[in-house]
DNA sequence: GTTGAATGTTCTCTATTTGTTCTCTATCAT
DNA sequence: ATGATAGAGAACAAATAGAGAACATTCAAC
């Protein structure tokens, strides 16, 4: 079990390594999260080599070799770097304030499910033949949702749910050679 | 038995754990559940663990672990149910042996992060603006990949790669309204 | 080589947070 | 009334995060 410092100094190395491709010196992680001390750096990297995350060559400089198998043993929060923004004829630029993406957040929950999407319904919204689609079960739906409906209670079907205001319902496909049913 | 507060208790807990990879402090339980007291909180956790539910390592911080036996704790994987197929004007059809869908398995590992899409020129691949995608670094790409490209080792980019068999190299948008440059 | 700065390592020390154990009240159902 | 459940909060001991000093080692420049 890594404490909350422990985790922040082992996401550092970890980040650190893939900017640049070698270890970080305790200095520099000791600014990367936050503190000023390099004992206590020190201290954290003992801990997370006795939980097998890393081994630490001793007296070398920058001696930190992340171990291959550290992710079965992180036990950590499903969460991956997020680096910036991309864009055609740009730099990769940073995202100011977040700097992770937490899947947890977003895609897990009692509520939620995953269902294989067969058909090109839905192309338009980024929703391709074979793709896989995490559902949120909810109550109620509102207006411009896509929702899995389930029709006469056996045909399943994911759609944009768009109400008319006499009431009626509409399910719309989002690809430009469909028509809505 | 749980009494309610037990139960909000243990919920917390547990989700604390999923988003953070670590134990919550009695003060932050205290907050989560709406109370004030740390006192009350330990309470609550001497009953979980005399359920079975967690182990309480004394004296320690952020000394809970959640008992992976108890049949409440399996939703700690990043796992989360893979229903069926779905299509339009079908039943959602069961998937033969694959009932669990592993986020860990796919999308983390220590040589993946993400970035944010901006700009249109993949939109027929499935990539819409805003989009987050989930990058695998590595030392080659093939033929047909989607990768991310350093032009001059500044600008970058989203693209499909496509070799010429005279060498030349060809990132290819996913754009019907756009051209190779 | 020699040297000096940067780096890793081992300590001690301190302030703060945290876990733990109490006691005291209040509410509610039977 | 009588338990069971909820909660507040005080008091104490222990764990922890962090600073920083002192020393050892590396490494690169000379």
């Amino acid at each position: 079990m890594l404490t909350p410092s422990e985790q922040r100094t082992f996401k550092f190395v970890q980040q650190y390594f893939l900017k640049n491709g070698y270890a970080p010196t305790l200095q520099e992680i000791a600014k990367g999260i936050g503190i000023k001390s390099r004992g206590v750096v020190h201290r954290y990297l003992r801990a997370l080599e006795s939980s097998n995350l890393i081994t630490i060559l001793s007296n070398r400089r920058r001696g930190i070799c992340l171990n291959p198998d550290a992710d079965e043993n992180a036990s950590m929060a499903p969460i991956i770097p997020l680096l910036g923004r991309i864009a055609a004829g740009q730099p990769i630029e940073a995202i100011e304030g977040r700097d992770e993406l937490n899947l947890a957040d977003f895609l897990m929950s009692s509520d939620r499910f995953a269902l294989q999407v067969t058909g090109n319904s839905m192309i338009d919204a980024g929703i391709l033949d074979g793709d896989t689609v995490v559902i949120r079960q909810q109550q109620t739906a509102t207006n411009g949702d896509l929702v899995v409906a389930l029709i006469d209670g056996i045909e399943a079907t994911l759609k944009r749910l768009k109400k008319l205001p006499d009431g009626m319902i509409l399910l719309m496909p989002e690809n430009k050679l469909i028509e809505p049913k």
